[in-house]
DNA sequence: GTCTATAATAGGATAGAC
DNA sequence: GTCTATCCTATTATAGAC
């Protein structure tokens, strides 16, 4: 059998996030996302016949239910809020890297608004807000301050990216997050 | 005479930001700038030889321009440091507004590269945190701590705009710059 | 499921009249 | 300086063979 093996939908999909990644989805034709699978156009309009818009929602929901793995995984693990916040943390970090990627998110949510992606940005946005509010709520961070910390840090995050990619500089992103980390904990209990 | 009144080139780059501003760089056609302009696309040529990248290069040196005569304003203005950073950021709030439209300076940041693009986008980040970073310093914030909150303080302002958008609350840009105010000129003397 | 081929349209850009 | 008309390429998308 010559026949190279089929890659998994698993596999396309990574693919076809490292290449929204990469470029943003505006940026990034079909073209571009045919060559990053290794499938040929057709083939694609085969897995997701919506098109890119597809395309990016099935990546959108991947990272989602990833994050929201990650998230039980934290929220069952034994220990102080404050460890479990690190446990997210490396999590968030291991993801982002040098910050030199974009988030398929972040990037959805300044880009040309299609119907149906809205919703799931502001819903992964939401998630990502409410892991750390309930952090920080156990750390007896009063309800609003705990939401506008939340706030802060994803923000941070996002333009985190955007600083790293504008200023060519991959180590800014870690810098910033690691202020982030110590302002979203300062004067906890 | 029935001839409308021409439009001045200033007018011309207000409405190509504008347009730019509302989509950001990849998502705006020259369909779009046509229309936003009321002139048409061979016109927009007239004006712009090099096309699209020419008309965001334009508007970049346009922003710069405005900013670097408010910088200049602040710079010149007798009294605080403090006070002189609040002109500065009000300057700031002016611009961005609620935080729904876009920074042509950050959505290139992470928009398709294009030739020459790059060094505008990196020079205009540097020119933003170079008045934080003097402001900061006369207030006798170390040189690198400044530079931290500098940089801090831009990516809160990129981050806030995606979050904005994202999460579609235009509270939140505001909400979010006020806290960072406070963290800029905390602990200085 | 994957491909080749092709359609249909949008996007960027130019020529040349007025 | 502005326009109409046009060109060329890229882009999205589909048909249909294998």
């Amino acid at each position: 059998m010559a026949r190279p093996a089929t890659v998994s939908r698993e596999e396309v999909l990574d693919r076809l996030q490292k290449a929204f990644r990469a470029c943003g989805y505006d940026a990034t034709s079909l073209a571009d996302l045919a060559e990053a699978t290794g499938l040929k156009k057709a083939s694609l309009y085969h897995y997701f016949p919506g098109g890119k818009r597809e395309m990016v929602l099935a990546v959108v929901d991947k990272v989602m239910q990833e994050f929201a793995a990650a998230v039980a995984r934290e929220h069952e693990m034994s220990g102080s809020a404050e460890k479990r916040l690190d446990l997210f943390f490396q999590v968030l970090l291991d993801y982002f890297g040098t910050g030199e990627e974009l988030c398929v998110i972040g990037n959805l949510a300044v880009s040309s608004e299609l119907p149906g992606v809205a919703g799931a940005v502001a819903s992964g946005f939401s998630a990502w807000m409410n892991v750390l509010v309930r952090c920080l709520r156990e750390m007896g961070v009063p309800k609003e301050e705990a939401r506008m910390r939340a706030l802060e840090a994803v923000a941070l995050f996002q333009g985190s990216i955007v600083l790293t990619r504008g200023l060519n500089d991959p180590r800014i992103f870690r810098q910033l997050i690691k202020r982030m980390r110590v302002r979203l904990l300062s004067d906890v209990s």
